[in-house]
DNA sequence: ATGATCGGAATGAACGTTCGATTTAGAGGG
DNA sequence: CCCTCTAAATCGAACGTTCATTCCGATCAT
């Protein structure tokens, strides 16, 4: 998940979003960092600024990782369909194969503790704007309901957000049926409908 | 917001929300809610036993007054059409009017911060319960798709979270028309198939 | 007068950060 | 192969600040 940083930078990294997830920012101290990374405070200052860089590194290296992971075979076809079901299948086994990475993200995006400029790159570094462009071929197309293609994939993304935090909360399990059914709704729900109908392949 | 607590209280707790959305956790110091809020730390603390119980407190407080707001008026009826459009209607609504508890909700409830028994009582008190109802309600009468309707009401809530997070960092805005088209497609995403007539009005 | 309410300086712990000392790694010369 | 030198890497005690909380005196209501 680090694989771009060096060892010292990865065990301070990594230990960050253990403790993080565990405990919150507050109880996450520098020193408990570097106890348990096996870095001392010191040298965690050799690589990195403050405390914030931490965080905010790691915000950063998070959602690289992330967009690379969604958007993995997104271009190997131009049709609209298996683009979308592939994307977000992708997104959801994400978060559940890296709960930690998911937790995170989902937990300080809102956050002022995290710079603007890192939310900035996590846009443009991430999956948001070529899904983005793909609704709007959709919209192009006919094949979506004319309507702001950022604000889809807001609500898509929505729903599968909150579908894993239930499923991470334990209030349901999150079955591989219970995933195509919820692919299969999104589609359903912002596909344009009525007059167009038919239209088979 | 908070009518059920005396004035201090009520000076604490909003001027603690403020602080809360604007900075974050470890920068909002118990001096800097006295000095806001023109209470001393001394009698905040005749008030609140810690800071934690008083972000707990406000959490609570939070979640009874989104509950009341959001399931007014929800059993008016027995159709369940009214009911759901009604009841999204008023979540985004409240969400619009009260940004502040919004965000504070949307990020703390995954914080190890907040007590697991507010979160407790956020679910028993809050809306999620009817709302899990209803659709299981829909789902019996053969309206909605045979699945879970803790996770589908779970997605829908998503959908509208992620619209209103979209709204508030200004990547788009949210009109009258998206709202009733979002509440639409969440609709259309659940229900039974086969009847696929077109949405009527 | 007396108990509830309030104020704010005092306290002690904990935190982020710094800094000089120490270790390690590697290159170059003999 | 070993010794020397140098710069980077590493360490952890120490520093200064800030914070949550306490304490006790002052004020208010009855």
């Amino acid at each position: 998940m680090f694989e771009s940083y060096n060892k010292v930078q990865k065990a301070v990294l990594e230990t960050t979003l253990g403790i993080l997830i565990e405990k919150d920012l507050q109880a996450t101290s520098m020193s408990l960092i570097a106890k348990q990374s096996g870095v001392s405070t010191g040298n965690i200052y050799h690589y990195f600024d403050s405390k914030e860089a931490v965080i905010n590194e790691l915000y950063k290296a998070i959602v690289k990782f992330n967009g690379e992971y969604v958007l993995k075979g997104f271009y190997d076809t131009d049709d609209i369909r298996p683009r979308f079901d592939r994307a977000w299948d992708r997104y959801v086994r994400l978060s559940l194969e890296h709960p930690q990475g998911f937790r995170f993200i989902e937990q300080y995006s809102f956050s002022p503790y995290i710079y603007p400029e890192s939310k900035g790159e996590a846009y443009e570094g991430g999956w948001c704007g070529p899904m983005n462009k793909l609704y709007e071929e959709a919209i192009g197309r006919g094949e979506f309901v004319k309507e702001n293609p950022a604000a889809l994939v807001q609500m898509h993304t929505g729903s599968f957000v909150y579908l894993i935090k239930g499923h991470l909360e334990g209030r349901f399990q999150l079955t591989e049926e219970l995933i195509r059914t919820a692919i299969r709704s999104c589609w359903n729900s912002v596909r344009a409908e009525e007059t167009a109908s038919a239209d088979p392949a």
